[in-house]
DNA sequence: ACCTGAACACCGTTCAAGT
DNA sequence: ACCTGAACACCGTTCAAGT
C-alpha cells in the first residue's frame, strides 16, 4: 500500500524541474484546514474539499491515499508550525509554555483535538511537543520511559481540555451540563451538592490541571533524588 | 425537542399496566454494546443495529430520537453498571479503585472511550466516577470547584490512556509507534535518541501518571494545610 | 403506540477511461 | 502524471402510511 507521502522523487535527474512539486497537496491542506475551522470536522467530506478547491472529488485521490491520510496530513502541518520550544531553562515553564501552545492551537482550530484524539495520529503528528517534553525533563531525574509517560500524560490532558472547551455541538460548558444533567441524578449526592460558578473558566481549569502534575514530577524529583544522593 | 428519555408516563393511571415498558429500549442498548465490543464502534449503524434486533431501521426510532441520543445510552449504562466506590478510607486508594475502574471497563468495551470523547456525553454520563471522586477528595482541603476540575483532569487522562491502549484500527503501540514514525523526523534528536522498550506496558503507564496526579493533589493539601493551620 | 417502505440527501472509495 | 464520470455499497433521517 503506498503511503501518500511527499511525491517520492524516483528520478534523480531534474529534481527541481520548474513543476509546482508538491503544490498541490499544501494548497488542498490549507483548504481543509480552513473548512475545518469554518465548518466544523464534521463538515469535511472528501466532496466538499473538492469542490471548494473547484475540482472532482476523485483528484483528491491522487494526492492523499485515503481520507484518514488527509486527517492526519492536516494534523501533522497544524503542528509543525507552532513552536512549542519557549527557550526557557527552567523546566516547569518549558513545559507550561509548550502545552499552552498547544491548548492555544486546539482553540484557534477546534476540530485539532478530535483529529488527534481519533486517529492514532497522536504519536506521528505530536513530535514537537514530544521533543520539548522530552528535552525539558532531563535535569529532572527521570529514565527515558518515564519522560515519555509524563509526555502520554500532558498530551491526554490537553487535548480533553481542549476538546470539552470548544465541543461546537454541544455548547454546554461544565457547570451547565452538570446542572443540567443531574437533575434526574439518583444517589449522587455529593454532584447534587456541587454549587458552580455561572461561568466556566476553561484557562484556570487548564492551568490548575497543570499545576498538579508539575507539582507531581516534583515529587517524584525529589523521591528520586533522596534515593541516589 | 422531545429527548427520549425514559418514556415519560403521561397518564397516572395504570403505572404498570403488564406491558414491557421500557424493556425494548433496554434490549436495544445491549444489543448495541454487543455489536460495538463484536466489530468496533464504527461498525454500529442504525441500519445494523435493526437487523440485528430483527427490526426495521425506523423502528429504531421511536425508542431512540437519533443515534447520538443511542450512543449516549450506551455510554451512560456502561457506566452505571460499573461500582466505582471501593469504600476505601485513604482517598488515594479510593481514586486508585475508581479510575481502575474505569480504564478496567473501557478495555472491556474498546469502544466506550471513543464514546465519551466524541459526544458531549461525558458529563452526563460520568456522575459515578465524579461522584467517588468528589467525596474521596472531601478531606483534602480543596474547593468543590477545584475537586470536580481533578476530575476532569482524572477522567480525561484515563480515557485518553484506555483510548491510546484499545485503538483497533491503529494497531501500534507506543514503542512500535514511535520507532515508525521518527524515521522521518528532522530536528527531533530526544525523540530519536530515545531507546524503548519491545513491549510497552500500558498498566504500568496509567500507574505512573495517577501517581504523579495523586502527589500532586497531595502536595496542593501540604500548600493549602500551611496557610491556614 | 409502535412499526413499515420508500425516498432524500448525503458518505468514502473503486475502476475504467481519458489527456 | 494527473484528472474525470459513472458506479458501488454504504450512511442518518423524514415522511406518509399502515395496525
Amino acid at each position: 500500500v503506498a503511503r501518500a507521502t511527499a511525491p517520492s522523487s524516483k528520478k534523480s535527474i531534474d529534481p527541481p524541474a520548474g513543476r509546482r512539486r508538491g503544490l498541490s497537496r499544501d494548497m488542498l491542506i490549507a483548504a481543509a484546514v480552513k473548512l475545518i475551522d469554518q465548518k466544523g470536522a464534521e463538515a469535511l467530506s472528501m466532496r466538499a474539499l473538492a469542490q471548494a478547491t473547484g475540482v472532482t472529488t476523485m483528484a483528491l485521490y491522487n494526492h492523499f491515499s485515503s481520507k484518514r491520510d488527509l486527517l492526519s496530513a492536516v494534523a501533522q502541518r497544524l503542528i509543525e508550525e507552532t513552536h512549542f520550544d519557549g527557550g526557557h531553562a527552567d523546566w516547569r515553564t518549558q513545559l507550561r509554555h509548550c502545552f499552552g501552545e498547544l491548548r492555544g492551537l486546539c482553540l484557534r482550530h477546534p476540530g485539532l483535538p478530535g483529529l488527534l484524539q481519533q486517529e492514532g495520529t497522536t504519536t506521528g503528528a505530536a513530535f514537537g511537543p514530544m521533543e520539548v517534553t522530552l528535552r525539558a525533563l532531563e535535569p529532572v531525574g527521570m529514565t527515558a520511559l518515564e519522560r515519555v509517560r509524563v509526555f502520554y500524560l500532558l498530551i491526554g490532558f490537553t487535548l480533553s481540555q481542549a476538546a470539552y472547551q470548544s465541543r461546537p455541538a454541544v455548547g454546554l460548558e461544565p457547570s451547565e451540563q452538570i446542572r443540567t444533567h443531574r437533575i434526574a441524578g439518583r444517589g449522587f449526592a455529593a454532584v447534587e451538592r456541587l454549587e458552580l460558578p455561572q461561568d466556566w473558566d476553561f484557562k484556570e481549569s487548564f492551568e490548575f490541571g497543570l499545576t498538579l502534575v508539575l507539582d507531581g514530577i516534583e515529587q517524584n524529583q525529589r523521591r528520586s533524588a533522596s534515593r541516589d544522593p
